[in-house]
DNA sequence: GGTGGGGTGTGATATATTTCACACCCTGCT
DNA sequence: AGCAGGGTGTGAAATATATCACACCCCACC
């Protein structure tokens, strides 16, 4: 049991959250308690873990504020990351019904601020509130699609097509911009599209040499967002 | 709009599915009705297909009997499989939240005895019943995670691992027996795991040269599913 | 009976990717 | 300052896989 900053959310902290949820907007006053006297709020440094696959799930975590990687120990026992998540999501929704034990691991990409919900709690609100369930089934739908969509298309590429395809992803799914801080090594990134750290080094120097993007330290640029797409698409 | 042979479902036609999916059991009498007012029985050959990915959600689909192939056509035109799905299951119901579009095709593997539903009646199931919302939420999860799962492994490992990772799956999860007729041709399993039919053949030649299996025809036989286990684990 | 299409099995070659080796650059620590 | 650890970049060799080529079989169809 990892040493927990037990402090319980201030009046409305859970309407706070409104805006990045509206599953919330459909709970009653009476919910809006359960949900608030079973939650608290906690702040974790960049580098440290939410949650290990494997352990009980006693949780779920909204991120608030932050960035997270999810991932996985597969059976030859290598990491691989499976997604990025952004601020304003849950973690660890599939874990719900399976057993009570988490799948993933997850791991603070940046500094963060989450709300922990007794996973009880949780589990009732959806039971009890039609709107509230229905807006967690889309959101856990959605989220299979996309993973699923994600994982059979890069699996299907070759190496410059895989890092195209990363990049892309960050910059369109993680931060919404062609201009980024790398959040991963290159061997995490490789990681997320099942190839070695060289060979993604050696495509991202290609990349590079061939004025797609620009890299200084770990900021990149994607200066021709069409030639990756391209790249991506057709190897 | 493919040809639909129309036909109501008998009286308690809903009931008798209970038995495959406890989701059911939750409704109402008034609900069964709704189901059962939106619902219409169908027969399919072996080798039909039952929806397109790309085209209008118009039913939610559940396979009462039969066995059907789920792919996906990717960014390279080339169909991947993602699933064989057994009796028992509802088709389709990531698309519940995706705009009415299909994102998978499905191609009956046998022949098959189906219901199809009015996807506004089955959403309005979903809105009105919290015990057949939160089923339907854990099978959805369930379904998204195990397939997470699948792919995760799978494109971690090499030939020999992925063919015998198919060959297990067919023989735990699809059939339960360590007999089957295989259902797929080698260009298909191939595209389940993305490795070239001949990628396939070899793997299977060696298996059965090796002693693991036997195939005589379509007929597959694991002998040593130990053998297989350990190499989808290591290769 | 012949013919075309598609599935299958299997070698030889071509290609993509990993593995290995080494050098460089940080950063934190002593 | 010197050192250890970890990330990075990049060539050469080793390996896994795809591609190509060809032969065989089966079956539907003319």
């Amino acid at each position: 049991m990892p040493a927990k900053t037990k402090r319980k959310v201030a009046d409305a902290g859970c309407l706070l959250c409104n805006e990045g949820f509206c599953a919330v907007v459909s709970l009653s006053q009476s919910q809006i308690s359960l949900l608030q006297n079973n939650s608290h709020e906690k702040w974790l440094a960049r580098g440290e873990h939410l949650s290990h696959q494997g352990m009980p799930t006693s949780h779920i975590i909204y991120l608030r504020k932050g960035l997270v990687m999810e991932y996985y120990r597969d059976d030859s026992q290598r990491n691989r990351i499976i997604k990025i998540v952004k601020s304003g999501s849950y973690l660890g929704l599939h874990s719900l019904f399976s057993e009570g034990v988490n799948h993933y691991s997850y791991k603070a990409l940046a500094d963060l601020h989450v709300c922990l919900i007794e996973v009880e709690a949780f589990k009732n609100l959806v039971h009890t509130n039609n709107v509230f369930a229905y807006e967690i089934l889309a959101s856990v739908s959605r989220d299979s699609l996309s993973g699923h969509h994600r994982f059979l298309n890069i699996n299907a590429k070759q190496t410059y097509g895989k890092v195209a395809d990363v990049l892309l992803y960050f910059a369109r799914i993680v931060f919404g911009n062609n201009t980024f801080e790398l959040p991963l090594t290159r061997r995490e990134m490789g990681s997320m599209i099942g190839i070695t750290r060289e060979s993604t080094a050696k495509a991202l120097a290609k990349f590079q040499s061939e004025g797609f993007i620009v890299m200084e330290g770990n900021l990149l640029n994607i200066i021709m967002p069409d030639q990756l797409e391209t790249i991506s698409r057709t190897g």
